[in-house]
RNA sequence: GCCGGGGUGGCGGAACUGGUAGACGCGAAGGACUUAAAAUCCUUUGGCCCCAAACGGGCCGUGCGGGUUCAAGUCCCGCCCUCGGCACCA
C-alpha cells in the first residue's frame, strides 16, 4: 500500500474535529498543563515557515504531555489590532477591519491543515469589541491604582507612521516597524507606571524558568543602579544642582559639573556673557535626532555657562558646563564630572582642557600623570582629604554618610527603564476609555459603558492627529460625571496592551461579565510553557509581566508571574536574511504541506537542528523525513504485521528478541528525555536509528509476533506527537482503538531491560586507538587488560617498550602508557 | 566598546560529567531490480599515505596559536570570525 498522506491527514483532522478529541474540560481537576504559543499577527501575511516552526514543534511537545496523561490546554488566537493592518489599509483603501477578518479566516484554515491540538472554540481576537472591552477595563483598573497617567513629556515620534512610540519600540534610534529615524517631541501622552514595578520585575526573574539571556536582557533593560544624589550649590544663585552618581568615592576628583542642554536651570545659571553661545548650543542640540544624540562614536560637544558650582565635600569652586553627553531623561539630568575616573568625562575634559585630578590609585601602584585613559576601577583614595589611604568601598560609604549628615546628599536608586508610553495617534487599536471634561478634567468611562466602540467609519489617513479626532460622533459625549458636553480621548492603545493579558482571556473568550473567570484563571494560570520569539524579550514579555503584577496587587489574580517556563524558537532565515514581505524572501509552507503532508513537514522542521537555534532555510533533506515516514508506513501495513492486541513478552526470548526489546526500551527513554527538553532533532534521529536497527534485526532473525506487536505498539505511540495523523492511521490499521490521543498512554521504559549486554571497549597505546574489543558489560579491569594485551596490533605497539601505567575506564576504554 | 550564543565532513547537524570525533539525515559515487526511468534495496563516502590485495596498517583532522592531562570538540590562557542584544544610563 502507498502512504497517501493527503487522504490520511484529511481523514484524521475530520475525526478529531467531529469527536472533539482536543476539547479540554477546563473543570477537570486532573493535572493541568497550559501550553501557549505567542498568538498571531494577521496583518496581511499568511502563515509562513516561521509560524510553523514556532507552532508545530510546540504542538509535538503538547501532544507528548497529553499522552503522558496531562490535561493539556493549547489555544491559538489573533493579535489583530495594529499598525501593519492600518498601513495596508492606507495603501489599498481596504478597511483594516475587513482585511483583518478575511485574513483570520484564511489563516484559520491554514492552521487547521497543520493538525495541531488547537480548540478553535477558544480563539481570541483582540480587535473584537468583546475582547477590547476588557482591554479597556484593564486600562481603567491600572488608572484607578494610579498606574496610568497622562502627562506632557518628551516622547519618540515616528514621522512616517505619524505616531508616538514606546522606548522599547525604538531600535537604534529608528522606528521598530518602519525604520524611520525617530524624532523627540514634547507631547501629552498616556503612560503606564512600569517604573513603579522595576524592583518587582527584577526580583521575579529569579523565580522563573526562562532562558538566561532573556532574563539578562530584561535586567539590563531595567538597569537598576545604586548611587547617591548629591547637591551642589551654585555660586551667587539660590538654586542648587542635584547630580546622581554611582561613584561618590570619586567626589574629590570632580573638576566640573555638566547639565543636560534641556536642564531647567540652564537659563538661570548662565552668565550674561555666555548667554548667546549657550542659547545657540541648546538650539543646535534640540535639532539633533535620536541617533546623533545617543551615538557613542560621535565626539562630545559642550559649552561653559560661566557659572560655578560648590563641591559640598571640600567647598571647591568648579565650572558648570552644558553638554550633549548628559541625558535629561536619566537621573537628575546633571552629572559631576570626574575625568580621571570616568571615560566620558575624561574624553570631554581632554577636548576642552579641563583639569584632570587623580583621586583613586590602583592597590598595586600609582597612576602616572598625564593619564592616557580614565582609571575606572576601584582602588585606594588619594587627594581626598581625610579619606586618603582608604579603599574605594569605604570611601564610597564614608563620603555618602558625611554628605547625608549635612543634608547634601541622599542615597538613591535609579533605573534605566522608563514608563511605558501606551497612547498611539492611530486608528486601528482599542480606544482609551477616558473622557476629557472642562469642569471635571479626566473622567474614566464607567464600566457599564464599556466598551468604547471603535467606529467603523473613520478617515484613517495619518495626519499626526489621531484619526478618531475627526469623527464628531465619536468625540462628542456627555461627561459621565457632570453630564455637560465633553470630549473623548482620541488616542488608541499600543497593541502590546492587548497582548499583555490575552492568556487570561483564552479560558473564557466569550465571557460577557468579566475580563476573565477567576476560578478558571486560578486553576489554569500561570502558563506552564510559553513558546515564542526572542525578539519580544524586552517588549511583550516585560509588559505582560508588569500587567500581571499590577493585577495581582489589585487582587484580581493570585499569581504574579504569567509564564512559569519560557522557550524561544530560533529564527528561520532565508539566504541569511530574516524572512519578510518587503525582502520578498518569505517561504510559503503550503507547497510542502501539499507535496509531502503536514506530518512530514512538521517533522522536517524539528529535524533541521536544535530548536532554539533556527537556521537558514533549505528544503534539502525533507525527502529524508518523507522516506522515513514511508518506511514506517510499509513496516506497519505489510501483510504479516501482527495486530495491536497480540502484544506479548515471550517467556524465553531469542537473542534477537532480547535485543529488540532492549532497543525499544532504550528508545522510550531517549525520546522521553529529549522531548521534555525540546530536543526534537535528536529524538527523531533516535527514532530513525531504531527503525533501521529493527528492520535489519527482523530481516535476519526471527522475532515472534508477540514481541513484534509490542515493539510496534510502543513505537507508534512514540511517533504520535511527531506525526499524529500517520500514527492514528497505523493504529487503526492494526485494529487499535482510535483516536490514539484518547486511548493510548505514553509508554514507560523497562529499566531492567535497557542495559547493554556487551560493550565495545577502546584499547589505546599512549592515547592512540590501536584496537577495539567487545566484552561483556562490567568486565573486571584485569580481564580486560589481559584480553587487550593479546590483540596483535596492541602487541606490536607494546613490543620492546616499558608500560609505565595502565588506565582503565570501565566499559569505555583502556590506555597503556608506555615509554 | 560592553554582555551573551556559536564556529565540527560537500551540506544540515550528533557527541554523557574530559574517554571510539563525525550518530541520524541530505547530497554524491558504484551496484541490484527495470526495455528504460522513477521509486525501492545493497555497498562506499573526513583528508592524506603504505601495501599486489585485504573486511590490514600508519599519519593528520572539531576557527587560529599556546597550555593542563595518560587522554581535549569538551578544561585554562591569548587571538580571529560570525550571529544576537545593549550602547554616553553618570
Amino acid at each position: 500500500m502507498k502512504y497517501d498522506f493527503t487522504s490520511i491527514e484529511q481523514k484524521w483532522q475530520k475525526i478529531w474535529d467531529q469527536k472533539k478529541v482536543y476539547s479540554v474540560d477546563l473543570n477537570d481537576t486532573g493535572k493541568k498543563l497550559y501550553c501557549l504559543v505567542m498568538f498571531l499577527y494577521p496583518s496581511g501575511d499568511k502563515l509562513h515557515i516561521g509560524h510553523w516552526y514556532n507552532f508545530a514543534p510546540t504542538d509535538t511537545w503538547a501532544r507528548f504531555h497529553r499522552l503522558k496523561g496531562y490535561n493539556v490546554f493549547e489555544p491559538i488566537g489573533y493579535d489583530a489590532f495594529g499598525l501593519p493592518a492600518e498601513n495596508y489599509a492606507i495603501k489599498t483603501g481596504v478597511h483594516p477591519q475587513d482585511s483583518t477578518r478575511k485574513n483570520i479566516t484564511d489563516i484559520r484554515s491554514q492552521l487547521k491543515k497543520m493538525g495541531a491540538m488547537y480548540d478553535f472554540d477558544y480563539e481570541v481576537d483582540t480587535s473584537d469589541p468583546e475582547y477590547y472591552k476588557w482591554t479597556q477595563w484593564i486600562f481603567l483598573e491600572l488608572y484607578k491604582k494610579g498606574l496610568a497617567y497622562r502627562t506632557n513629556a518628551p516622547v519618540n515620534w515616528c514621522p512616517k507612521d505619524q505616531t508616538v512610540l514606546a522606548n522599547e519600540q525604538v531600535v537604534d534610534g529608528l522606528c521598530e516597524r518602519c525604520s524611520t529615524p525617530v524624532v523627540r517631541k514634547a507631547m501629552t501622552q498616556w503612560f503606564f507606571k512600569i517604573t513603579a514595578y522595576a524592583d518587582k520585575l527584577l526580583e521575579g526573574l529569579d523565580s522563573i524558568d526562562w532562558p538566561e539571556r532573556t532574563k539578562l536582557m530584561q535586567r539590563n533593560w531595567i538597569g537598576r543602579s545604586e548611587g547617591v544624589e548629591i547637591v551642589f550649590k551654585v555660586e551667587n544663585v539660590e538654586d542648587t544642582i542635584k547630580v546622581f552618581t554611582t561613584r561618590p568615592d570619586t567626589l574629590f576628583g570632580a573638576t566640573y559639573v555638566v547639565l543636560a542642554p534641556e536642564h531647567p536651570l540652564v537659563q538661570k545659571v548662565t552668565k550674561p556673557a555666555f548667554k548667546a553661545a549657550v542659547d545657540e548650543y541648546v538650539e543646535l542640540v534640540a535639532h539633533e535626532n535620536e541617533i546623533e544624540r545617543t551615538s557613542t562614536s560621535k565626539e562630545k560637544t559642550g559649552v561653559p555657562t560661566g557659572a560655578f558650582a560648590i563641591n559640598p565635600i571640600n567647598g571647591e569652586k568648579i565650572p558648570i558646563w552644558i553638554a550633549d553627553y548628559v541625558l535629561s531623561t536619566y537621573g537628575t539630568g546633571a552629572v559631576m564630572a570626574v575625568p580621571a575616573h570616568d571615560e566620558r568625562d575624561f574624553e570631554f575634559a581632554q577636548k576642552y582642557k579641563l583639569p584632570i585630578r587623580i583621586v583613586v590609585n590602583p592597590t598595586d601602584g600609582n597612576l602616572v600623570e598625564p593619564l592616557k585613559a580614565a582609571y575606572v576601577e576601584e582602588g585606594v583614595a588619594v587627594n581626598s582629604g581625610h579619606f586618603n589611604g582608604l579603599e574605594s568601598p569605604k570611601v564610597w560609604d564614608g563620603i555618602a554618610d558625611e554628605l547625608q549628615k549635612n543634608g547634601d546628599a541622599t542615597r538613591k536608586v535609579n533605573y534605566r527603564i522608563r514608563d511605558w508610553l501606551l497612547s498611539r495617534q492611530r486608528y486601528w487599536g482599542a480606544p482609551i476609555p477616558i473622557v476629557h471634561c472642562d469642569s471635571c478634567g479626566e473622567v474614566p468611562v464607567p464600566d457599564k459603558d464599556l466598551p468604547v466602540l471603535l467606529p467603523y467609519d473613520v478617515e484613517f489617513k495619518p495626519t499626526g492627529e489621531s484619526p478618531l479626532a475627526r469623527n464628531d460622533a465619536f468625540v462628542n459625549v456627555a461627561c459621565p460625571k457632570c453630564g455637560k458636553p465633553a470630549k473623548r480621548d482620541v488616542d488608541t492603545m499600543d497593541t502590546f496592551v492587548d497582548s499583555s493579558w490575552y492568556f487570561l482571556r483564552y479560558l473564557t473568550p466569550h465571557l460577557g461579565t468579566a475580563a476573565f473567570d477567576d476560578k478558571l484563571v486560578s486553576r489554569w494560570l500561570p502558563v506552564d510553557k510559553y513558546v515564542g520569539g526572542a525578539e519580544h524579550a524586552v517588549m511583550h514579555l516585560l509588559y505582560a509581566r508588569f500587567v500581571i503584577k499590577a493585577l495581582h496587587d489589585a487582587g484580581w489574580v493570585n499569581f504574579d508571574e504569567p509564564f512559569t517556563s519560557l522557550v524561544h524558537q530560533g529564527i528561520i532565515t532565508n539566504q541569511g536574511a530574516k524572512m519578510s514581505k518587503s525582502r520578498g524572501n518569505v517561504v510559503n509552507p503550503d507547497q510542502f504541506v501539499n507535496g509531502y503532508g503536514a506530518d512530514t513537514f512538521r517533522m522536517f522542521l524539528m529535524f533541521m537542528g536544535p530548536y532554539n537555534e533556527g537556521g537558514d532555510w533549505s528544503d534539502r533533506g525533507i525527502t529524508g523525513i518523507f522516506r522515513f515516514l514511508n518506511k514506517i508506513y510499509d513496516l506497519y501495513s505489510s501483510e504479516e504485521v501482527p495486530p495491536i492486541a497480540g502484544e506479548k513478552t515471550p517467556p524465553s526470548p531469542s537473542d534477537a528478541e532480547r535485543t529488540a526489546y532492549r532497543k525499544i526500551n532504550q528508545l522510550i527513554k531517549k525520546v522521553t528525555e529529549d522531548l521534555e527538553q525540546f530536543r526534537f532533532n535528536t529524538a527523531i534521529a533516535a527514532l530513525m536509528e531504531f527503525v533501521n536497527d529493527f528492520t535489519q534485526l527482523s530481516s535476519e532473525n526471527e522475532i515472534g509476533p508477540g514481541l513484534r506487536s509490542l515493539v510496534l505498539n510502543r513505537f507508534n505511540v512514540l511517533l504520535a506527537p511527531f506525526a499524529p495523523h500517520l500514527s492514528e492511521e497505523l493504529h487503526e490499521l492494526r485494529g487499535g482503538e482510535v483516536p490514539v490521543f484518547s486511548s493510548s498512554r505514553w509508554p514507560e521504559y523497562d529499566a531492567s531491560a535497557i542495559t547493554e549486554e556487551n560493550v565495545t571497549l577502546v584499547v589505546q597505546v599512549n592515547g592512540k586507538v590501536r584496537a577495539k574489543l567487545t566484552v561483556p558489560i562490567d568486565s573486571t579491569d584485569e580481564a580486560v587488560k589481559s584480553l587487550a594485551s593479546t590483540e596483535p596490533n596492541v602487541q606490536r605497539h607494546l613490543e620492546g617498550k616499558t608500560i609505565l601505567k595502565t588506565i582503565v575506564v570501565q566499559n569505555r576504554l583502556l590506555n597503556f602508557v608506555i615509554k
